[in-house]
Order: C-alpha cells, then sequence, then structure tokens
DNA sequence: TGTACATCAGTGAACGCGCGTTCACTGATGTAC
DNA sequence: TGTACATCAGTGAACGCGCGTTCACTGATGTAC
C-alpha cells in the first residue's frame, strides 16, 4: 500500500518521509552547505512538522549521516557506469584493467566537483566515514572502496602493475584523487572554471598509473 | 607603547586585540570545531565586549580568514624547519633534496593531524584558501606552495628527476599529501591510534617520489 | 464482513538557547599648538 | 609643559533570528477475532 499512499500527497502519513526527507536534506545542503543545513528547513521543504523528522532519525547527525551513506551509493554507483564504459572502449584485458582505472578517478573526482557539498557531507565531521571505515559504508561488495581494491587487482592480474606495486597501492591511489578532489573543490589551486577538470584529473590519473607502472 | 599597553591587562585598551581575538579562535575551534566557533565565545574568553571584535574584523568570516592565514604561515615554518633539519643529515646534494621533499610531506600530514582544526580552517569553506589560489595567501616566498617548488626544483637540479617529470609535479604531489592528510583527518581509512602515521607517510611519499624518479 | 484496539506516523506549541550584528555611548590616547 | 580636541578602541544593551529537541496530542492504519 505503499504506493498508493505516496499518490495522495494530502494525506495524514507521507508514505516514506525518511527517504523524502534525507533527498530534500541533499537538496538543502547544495543550496546552503553542510554547516547551515537545519531539520527545520528539511521539513519544512517536504512540507511535515519539524518534529515529524524525529520519527525516522535520532537527531542531526542521523540526518545528516543517511545523505552521507546515499552518497558513497551514489558514488559506487557512478564509478561503476562510468568503468564498464569505458571497458567497452578497448579489446585487451590490459587496456580494459587500464581504461578501468582511469575512469575511476575521473569519476571520483568529477563526482566531487559536481556534488561539492554531498561529497563534503560524507567525509566531514558529521560524515558517514567519521564513525566507521569506509569499507563499511555501503553493502560491501558496492563501495566505492571495494571498486577500487578491485581495479587494482585487475592491473595486477593483466600484469600492467606487479604485485609489489599492487601492495597498498590503495592508499596511494585513494590520497591522490582524494587529494585532487578537495583541492579542486577548495579553489586553493586554481578556479575550476578556467581549468578542464577533466584533462587535469586524466594526467593526474595517468601520472599516478605511470608511478604503480615501473614500482 | 604596544608593549607597556599590553602588560597592565586592567587596561581599557586591550593592545593587540586583533592577535588576541585569532589565538582565541584558533584555541576554539580546536575545542569545537569550525562550525562551533561563534565570535562572542571568542570575544568572552579573551574579556571583551562581542562588539569589539568589529573593531578588528568586518565579520566571523573575516576572523576564520585570519586564522586561516596565520595556519598557512605556521605551517611553512614547520616545514621550513624539517627541511633543514633533514638536510642536514646528508651530505650529496641529490641526498638532501630527497630528504627534504621527504620533509615536508611529513611535515604536512603532521601538521594536518595536529592540528586538524586548523587545517580545516585553512581549506574549508571559510578558509583563506576558498577566496584566493594558494599562493598569494603568505608573502610570496613563505608559502607551503612555493617552498614545494622549491624543493622540486632542487630535485630537478640534482638529477633526481628528469625535467620532464618535473613539469607539473606541483599539483600531483600537493593532491596525494593532501589527500593522505585528509583522509587520515576523516578517520575514514583507519583510526590513526592504531596506525604509525610518521611510516605510513612516509611510505606514500617515498612511492609519489619513485614514481617521480622514474617518470 | 465488522468491530475493537494497539500501534504507527504525524501535529503544533513550547522550551531555552546562543548567535551575528548594530548602535549610541564613553574612556583612553595621542597630537597640534 | 599644558591644554583642547580628534580619534581610537572599547562597552553594554538590544535587535531579530532560527535552531534542535521535547511533549502531550491525534488522525490513520492494520490486525485479531
Amino acid at each position: 500500500m505503499r504506493i498508493a499512499k505516496s499518490k495522495r500527497r494530502t494525506s495524514y502519513h507521507h508514505g516514506d518521509l525518511a527517504a523524502a526527507l534525507t533527498s530534500a536534506a541533499l537538496k538543502l545542503i547544495a543550496r546552503h552547505g553542510v554547516e547551515g543545513f537545519s531539520i527545520r528547513e528539511a521539513a519544512t521543504l517536504v512540507g511535515v512538522s519539524p518534529s515529524a523528522a524525529y520519527r525516522h532519525f535520532a537527531d542531526k547527525a542521523g540526518l545528516l549521516a543517511a545523505v552521507a551513506k546515499q552518497g558513497f551509493a551514489r558514488l559506487a554507483l557512478e564509478a561503476q557506469d562510468a568503468m564498464s564504459a569505458a571497458r567497452k572502449r578497448h579489446r585487451s584485458a590490459a587496456a580494459k584493467a587500464v581504461a578501468a582505472f582511469e575512469a575511476q578517478g575521473l569519476a571520483y573526482v568529477n563526482f566531487a566537483v559536481n556534488n561539492p557539498e554531498q561529497f563534503q557531507a560524507m567525509f566531514g565531521r558529521y560524515g558517514a566515514s567519521s564513525q566507521q571505515p569506509v569499507h563499511n559504508v555501503c553493502s560491501t561488495d558496492q563501495s566505492p572502496y571495494e571498486l577500487l581494491k578491485r581495479v587494482l587487482d585487475e592491473l595486477m592480474f593483466t600484469k600492467v602493475v606487479t604485485p609489489a606495486a599492487r601492495k597498498d597501492a590503495e592508499l596511494l591511489a585513494w590520497s591522490t584523487m582524494h587529494g585532487l578532489a578537495n583541492i579542486m573543490l577548495s579553489h586553493s589551486f586554481m578556479n575550476h572554471d578556467n581549468v578542464n577538470v577533466d584533462q587535469v584529473t586524466l594526467g593526474i590519473v595517468r601520472r599516478l598509473l605511470h608511478g604503480l607502472r615501473l614500482d
């Protein structure tokens, strides 16, 4: 009966307030930033009294954690799409692996640039990731971190990278892309109106991979 | 007469309220985070009425920008100290350059881990760096970014690194260390109580340099 | 199929709060003569 | 050296604000019989 309920919006019960609040929160965070976000405003946007939110989330941090969690899921989805599209453009297993690695880095930075506030929610003070390691943040095989591990394995299996270079490469790769994403967000390196994000990012990803190759 | 004034604290005029407020802000940010910081609390801590702050800073953002700016200066100082100490431990110019590069990376990550909230102030929403490129944030030759450029040059002059690898290496190096610092801060990779920050960082710096060497 | 009742998911008023900022003010300082 | 006066750097009261959260409540739903 959930669907029926969500059709008539004038009903007393909302149908799926938790999801509605999460997506309202996302909208508002995009508008005012994580710091400017309030439960009251989210509730108002959904058309519900502020106190209703407390049926679904323990508190403000709970709502923000939901936003962050959803962010990890979206990021993983986008990365996965980009990777499989990239793989299709190549024949050899090695070329596919390289293309997937590049696509993943691009997807990561693009996600951050296109969703700066959600990205901040994911890694900031309230972020899902500040409570627990990233590995646990999504269902295990879907987390961005798991995707990274897999593509690094793929690079090793296809001999693009030696087992020695593969070792602990997660942290190096993640640091590089995460740093680039944050630097782009802070506008501290350059105003990315003047800059082709994809081009700069691809440059960095390739140098990263180049370093791994010869490790 | 500045010094005389700052001696008697009971005087009507404070002496150097701007500096006192900045350092109070730093203390409070370390305690409650950037988001929890308020001008009123800083003024109270200094023992001055809230409105007095407006003689010295245009608004809250102005005070936070001062904190951020001071952060860049401190970071540069600490990095410089670490680098010159590291250089002393080696004889050849090449070894000195390598040691200085490693020391710089270590200093960067250590600064972030030891001053997480100031680091956040530096690169966050209010950060000095969100208004203008990092290059302008300190006096030109003292900025952390300038130090990075110089040590990369040094690596090239001593032939540790080829001119091709030197090209645009700033962004790669900075991304890597900045990402590592942020990842450590978010606790999303690991709880750094269980981890030797210096050891992990040194591992990453070395892999970064290794990649540059063979570029 | 109809009814009683427990449970669920909302309401809306109220709480106490600290905030950023403005404003007219005043005490202290320094300078020109 | 002394005095008048402009300027500087504070005060403290007040403004209006939106916030997170609690609480007793009520309308809607679903289930047992």
